[in-house]
DNA sequence: CAAATAATTAACTAATATGTTAATTGCTTA
DNA sequence: TAAGCAATTAACATATTAGTTAATTATTTG
């Protein structure tokens, strides 16, 4: 299920900092892998993780495969999920409110 | 890190699945484990690792041991991850934009 | 206080995750 | 086409996770 693979994929802290790298800048595998301690067979497995939950893209371009984040992907499923497990929840609600408070204003 | 001990205790369902009970009510540790098909001790594993990571909390009355949601945590540790992550995210920005556009109008 | 119920902790097993190095595949270019 | 660099896959070792049953702790009540 997808959200259990984006879950699992966000279980990880060097995953987690490859997602943060991506959000700056697309980056290919090698440029990953040079901002880890680990090697780069490894890192490859965490951008396989990351590409099978969809929450990156991949693209060859000759001898390079640039990476990039499929960012709307994430958002999506973790403010869906904030929203059902606490259907009240402060910042998003409070937005929210502050947006009905607006409206109304008008 | 606190944000370590959070994706990690969401990168399981079962324990995304006690978190959904508990955002309709508080419940005991046995009527937690009543819903599940493993074993109580296992159940109460699962409880302390939300619990640890400060996504649940619980009380003591008597003889039963009530769990309810930290709803806060989880909400804020989410958003501003995604916020973090993706700056211009897709739903979240929406709301924001909406917001500073009615905020315009008035 | 003894018995019963709720819950957790202990001890253990099986499965999974994560890293390593070696081998392989894909592409470029001398 | 051979050599070289980029990247992934294979094979393996180790650590962690997640479940089990048995034992323990806490609380109520006959």
């Amino acid at each position: 299920m997808a959200i259990d693979l984006i879950f699992e994929a966000l279980a990880s802290r060097p995953r987690r900092e490859i997602l943060a790298y991506l959000s700056k800048q697309e980056l290919t595998a090698g440029e990953i892998a040079g901002r880890f301690a680990m090697s780069a067979p490894a890192v490859s497995r965490h951008l396989s993780i990351l590409e099978t939950a969809s929450l990156v893209k991949s693209e060859r371009r000759g001898q390079y495969v640039y990476y990039s984040l499929n960012s709307d992907n994430l958002v999506n499923t973790l403010t869906s999920f904030a929203f059902e497990i606490c259907p009240r929840g402060r910042p998003l609600k409070r937005e929210s409110r502050q947006l009905r408070a607006a409206k109304h204003k008008s």
